[in-house]
DNA sequence: GCGACAG
DNA sequence: ATCTTGTCGC
């Protein structure tokens, strides 16, 4: 599938902040989005090790699933190198290129890209999901395993249960039980995607498992890819 | 100034 | 993310 061109890439944490602030008039977060999306991508990023400096090799991963089954439509890796030190908040432009490249390899143009990380719920209101989203045009929403931003009470205990991510007074994300009596996960928007859409999908993605099969299988590949 | 801090 | 032993449970 196209992806845009990477803008200028950031050596400096305050260039890489000026890339977020210009694009994050990009986003649209008004779209109903996708109610029904057939196809589902999940991306996610395997490491090497080479600590959180720059360098580390990385695999990048971008699995289709048929939303209604859950089957693997296409299947998509490349291999690459950390391109900015692991730094909060800018964690995006650490696996950027990588996770592109992969997404180019894709013949499926998916309906929705699930992203592991924040969309809006981000210090600066634009995490990885609205990054990828920018770039690729499509409707993105990410699902977060541990807090970043924002207050929130816990959500009741069983599954489907939520309840707000707050940040500044702005509802920036929903914290969303998955099974029952297992520890939620963050959900939030990223591009062209509502945030009652984002939880329901994420919920129809995660049947069996806390986390979202296309989550799931993108990391099983990209740990695969990095070990040959 | 200090602690916290997506993966 | 990754490094790792043991442990609980289907």
């Amino acid at each position: 599938m196209e992806v845009r061109d990477l803008h200028p890439w950031p050596d400096t944490r305050a260039e890489a902040e000026a890339i977020q602030d210009g694009l994050r008039p990009l986003l649209d977060l008004d779209s109903p989005g996708p109610v029904r999306p057939r196809t589902v991508a999940g991306l996610d990023v395997s490491y090497a090790g080479d600590g959180d400096g720059t360098g580390a090799r990385l695999a990048a991963a971008a699995v289709v699933l048929d939303a209604a089954t859950l089957r693997v439509v296409e299947e998509s890796v490349a291999v690459g190198t950390a391109a900015f030190p692991y730094i909060p908040g800018l964690f995006a432009f650490r696996e950027l290129p990588t996770l592109v490249e992969a997404l180019r390899g894709l013949r499926t143009v998916p309906d929705l890209l699930v992203c592991d990380g924040f969309g809006v719920a981000h210090p600066r209101r634009f995490g990885l999901a609205c990054h990828v989203g920018v770039l690729t045009g499509l409707p993105a929403i990410g699902v977060g395993k541990t807090a970043f931003v924002g207050e929130h009470a816990t959500p009741g205990p069983r599954r489907g249960d939520a309840s707000p991510l707050t940040d500044d007074g702005e509802v920036v994300g929903r914290v969303l039980r998955t099974q029952d009596d297992v520890k939620p996960v963050f959900v939030s928007v990223g591009h062209r995607t509502g945030l009652d859409d984002a939880c329901r999908i994420v919920l129809e993605l995660a049947p069996d498992y806390r986390l979202p099969e296309t989550t799931r299988r993108a990391d099983r590949l990209s740990r695969d890819a990095l070990r040959s």
